[in-house]
DNA sequence: GCCGGATCGGACAACGTTGTCAACGTGGCG
DNA sequence: CGCCACGTTGACAACGTTGTCCGATCCGGC
């Protein structure tokens, strides 16, 4: 600024009262230090800006699982657009299911002084936040809630989403019912599971533990899982399975076995439809849920000082196709 | 830092050593800092640091077309994951295909100073990076060349898989090929395009541009335009996606309509196996693509000075069945 | 006992920018 | 005619950190 300054025959003042689009500027001025600027290839510092102005670094932190899975891509994928209606870029990190890599992150995004961050929460206790959220740095948890931290959180029925569909299982007449999920400690996991109990619950039935199949990680594990439910003596007639990974092997085993059990699964994904098996899901708005965290956040950047929120999105039925009993 | 050295009893210097971890430190004064450190949740200013000591923001850029896509969230992931090597942060912004959008986010970061940009090029011309990349600012192209710009790129082998994969349809008898993609304007799609050509070529087929679709968008789009070259007078015995959108919905509409076309397409994805069609892909590694681009960055960052340098990578032929004509 | 060198702490300036405030000129109003 | 208000401009300090340099301290050796 100091060399446009120089250049421009003007203080270092005015170069910055230009740059920043201030009144008060005489047009002949303006004109001859935009010219300076050009011919210097001037482009302002936005750390010193920041730095000199307190706050407002115009960034925001994501912090994710996995940016490759395709959940957290779209949750991305929405957050990048509120931050860019607010003129923010979105700095994104995964934390890998980490919980100390979630912390180290975290730190390192506060460290770089983001407006506010935007969390999937992986660990269990998050009151290491509390100094920066005192501090002036808003967070808001989505998809699971905090530990240890009253904060903003945005989060999916999704007890209520699995209790609807199980319910549907029951009213086809299904009774044995196999659950496949990834990882009981995951608490989006836990909600499912209970929702499903609930509508068995309901329904008068006891909720037989041996049909439940934890640690499934990928479809071919799935697929193993669901073949060895179908040799049990007395094998389920349903499946529900609690996410799209594990669906995908599901629906690839009962294919092959040529099985005529009921399918549902806890996330939508572009290819259910076209699946060859009869394939119900609960499905849900992830752009909605990262978009709705993601304007709390910058209500909250605002000024807004009101008490935290949780919001529950709802989840949806999708029904393509229930055989019976 | 001021507090910090009053309550620990030391100069500012001293906490800033501390905090660095530099060397000649009485463990003792160490010992006395960290304490004062924990007691008042100091946590040093990212920005005054990489404003003082000129360079290293441990930031890198990345633009690319849109953060959802599956694609480009494998290519954020894979970056993420090396940058994360070199204890450095990844701000992500979606170009939206918009060639002005592209400058101005580019811009952007670099008024934020990162030590480098990772490009899948949105424009045609990116001359206006010059003046960044003489400043110091190293940029890696990837997926795309760039234009009016000498500078590192990644590719993939887009118009060789394209060849050998429609050498295969040639070999199992096809001459009649449709051909489905989704504009012409990208620069990958005219190298797909072009593979085809040479292949039909090489085996003395005519190119017959009334099998060719352009714009086509999305599933629902390539349905209907395989339905409509099915229901030519002398249709196509076999079709050519150029990318998994595509393919998805040719795939249903072939199924539907019991086709027996050949069919090939460019991208692989999970399900490919699964599709209710044989399908035979041109696949390729789309994490070693993104993370051959990062090396090469960090590598740039690192102080490398050579001659920019143009990798590109194999493509793979997945065969899942190809029917004879 | 003195000196040289090794080791460590502190004062100061600087990174690039912007907020504060004062100075300047001009025109309107009493 | 004098004063004030306002528009316009610039000098200066400050944001939080680190590099530079110098002074202080301590130790061993002559």
């Amino acid at each position: 600024m100091v060399d446009v300054a120089a250049l421009a025959g003007v203080s270092l003042k005015t170069v910055s009262r230009v740059v920043n689009n201030a009144p008060h500027v005489q047009p002949e001025l303006v004109e001859r230090v935009l010219t300076a600027v050009a011919e210097l290839g001037f482009r302002r510092n936005h750390l010193a800006s920041s730095l000199r102005s307190g706050q407002a670094t115009a960034t925001i932190g994501l912090l994710i699982e996995e940016i490759a899975n395709p959940f957290y891509a779209t949750i991305a994928g929405a957050a990048a657009e509120v931050a860019g209606h607010h003129g923010t870029m979105l700095i994104i990190a995964s934390s890998e299911e980490d919980p100390a890599r979630e912390r180290q992150l975290l730190r390192d995004m506060c460290a770089r002084r983001v407006d506010g961050l935007l969390v999937v929460p992986a660990g269990e206790d998050h009151s290491f936040l509390r100094a920066e959220v005192e501090l002036g740095t808003p967070v808001v948890f989505l998809d699971r809630p905090a530990g240890g931290l009253l904060a903003d959180t945005v989060l999916l029925d999704n007890r209520g989403g699995a209790r609807a569909g199980v319910c549907r299982l029951v009213e086809a007449g299904h009774r044995r019912i196999g659950v496949l999920l990834d990882s009981i400690g995951v608490h989006t996991m836990r909600e499912r599971l209970d929702g499903a109990r609930d509508a068995l619950a309901s329904a008068g039935t006891p909720y037989d533990t041996g049909l439940v199949r934890d640690g499934v990680r990928d479809p071919a594990e799935a697929a193993r899982a669901v073949s060895e439910l179908l040799d049990l003596p007395d094998p389920p007639t349903a499946f529900f399975s609690l996410n799209n990974r594990i669906t995908l092997g599901a629906v690839g085993e009962l294919h092959r076995r040529g099985s005529d059990a009921a399918l549902l699964g806890f996330d939508d994904f572009d290819m259910a439809s076209l699946v060859p098996y009869p394939l119900t899901v609960i499905a849900y708005d992830t752009r909605e849920l990262a978009r709705t965290a993601a304007e709390l956040l910058f209500r909250r950047i605002g000024g807004d000082r009101s008490w935290p929120r949780t919001v529950v999105l709802p989840t949806e039925l999708v029904e393509r196709g229930i055989p019976p009993r």
